[in-house]
DNA sequence: AGACATTTAATTGTCTGACATTTGTAGCAG
DNA sequence: CTGCTACAAATGTCAGACAATTAAATGTCT
């Protein structure tokens, strides 16, 4: 066991008394000279140990008198937008098949069918009413597309009420959309997408679940069935052309 | 729009090279005094830069000759592990009702169970079984029985063979574990929990997905009974007191 | 008294230069 | 060939200084 950094070992400390709620929100932490004292190291280290904790948006920092760092007040919103980038790295360092990638997203967001049909209101119909518009625009580019494609599945996930279930979906949903654009650049036909985006409108609008379960299985055969067909397009392609 | 810090800004960048590939997994980043020349900063604000993205998980550095900064290889059990304090944080900062923790969570691992059912193997279903087995030993400490009620569930997701299915799950169960904890170590029926955990390892070895999901919906229906019993008689007894 | 300008003090952000510590590599001795 | 030593290249830490920012206190004019 090699021991740790002491900017490491400071930035524990704080975390652990964040996480324990030992310090809440808006606290407002010693200065960093009176931290310095306090654990006997330099500002340099202090400040190190700081910036730990900012990059993980448990505190933030505010310059000038009666300045300081304070306890972050972590919203959703910045949560998901982390989770997105984490999940992001995670699938494209570690090489998932569009396959898996596809069966995780489809799975996730059918959990959220149910209560979704059950807790939408008609903020969320108009939502996805407005996207599905979007969508059907003749010479929308690519990137607007998908843009849309994104937000129609959010509204979705944001009809179940739940902010957990947007929290973990949005992301998931979010880090998976490169791998999905990127056949969708290529291949995929709005005409079918569509279709069932509208049928999964008419689910929920209905609060039939059953229905809107149907639909995201639909959507992941299709997409699914897109995808092989690319990778084994580009398999015979590059076959080809290393022969 | 305020101007961000320096090193702010230069965290901004090499997370930027990072995510978009142009720094791949085992590079290795120059040197702080090599990046501080590059940036026209001093080694430590460079140094602060470098230790947000280490806090990230993005670079771990190594001393001595030949070391420095090399981007990490970002793997599934550490961001798990991230994933877990950041949803954690979330939830209790944000004081989710235990209704909502509930339903969220049954309704994620539901999502689990067609796929679990058909890829599971062996050594997932001994995984389970043994744990059940930990779970019906007679004086087992409240903590035990919670370690233990973990980790059969996330043998459960790890069943479905999917990285990220099994990534977010976990991640999600281990946030909501702690708001779990707190009505087990006081009202849950081991028992109920039990025959529950029996049914769904049957389900799951029978690879009967309906069956499976309807254990989750059994174990939901009953975790969120004996929550809402534990708050009512929580406000009870606090409007006694305060009256 | 009230509005506005100025000073002040506290605090973070940055720089400089130094030294301590760690660790791979090369050279040397046996 | 093995083991020891010395070296060099990094990161880790420290001390002290100055710049920039900001809220509060103070002063000034009407």
């Amino acid at each position: 066991m090699s021991k740790p950094d002491l900017s490491t070992e400071i930035a524990r400390t704080l975390r652990e008394d964040i996480v324990a709620g030992r310090l809440v929100a808006d606290d407002r932490l010693p200065s960093e000279a009176d931290l310095a004292e306090q654990y006997g190291a330099s500002r340099a280290t202090i400040r190190e140990a700081l910036k730990r904790l900012a990059a993980q948006n448990l505190i933030r920092t505010q310059r000038g008198a009666f300045g300081g760092a304070f306890v972050a007040r972590l919203d959703w919103a910045e949560a998901q937008a982390q989770h997105a980038t984490m999940s992001t790295l995670l699938i494209s360092m570690n090489e998932v098949d569009f396959a898996t990638a596809c069966h995780a997203r489809f799975a996730l967001e059918r959990a959220c069918a149910a209560t979704a049909c059950q807790n939408r209101e008609a903020a969320h119909l108009d939502r996805m009413r407005a996207e599905l518009s979007i969508q059907a625009r003749p010479g929308l580019s690519d990137e607007a597309f998908c843009a849309s494609d994104v937000t129609f599945h959010r509204a979705f996930v944001d009809a179940t009420a739940n902010p957990i279930l947007s929290y973990q979906l949005a992301g998931a949903i979010e880090a998976l959309q490169p791998l999905m654009n990127m056949i969708t650049y290529t291949a995929r036909s709005r005409d079918e997408i569509l279709r069932i985006h509208g049928d999964l409108l008419h689910a929920v609008e209905a609060r039939d679940a059953a229905a809107a379960e149907a639909a995201l299985t639909r959507l992941e055969t299709y997409t699914t069935g897109v995808g092989e067909g690319l990778i084994l397009s580009r398999h015979a392609a590059r076959s080809g052309q290393s022969a």
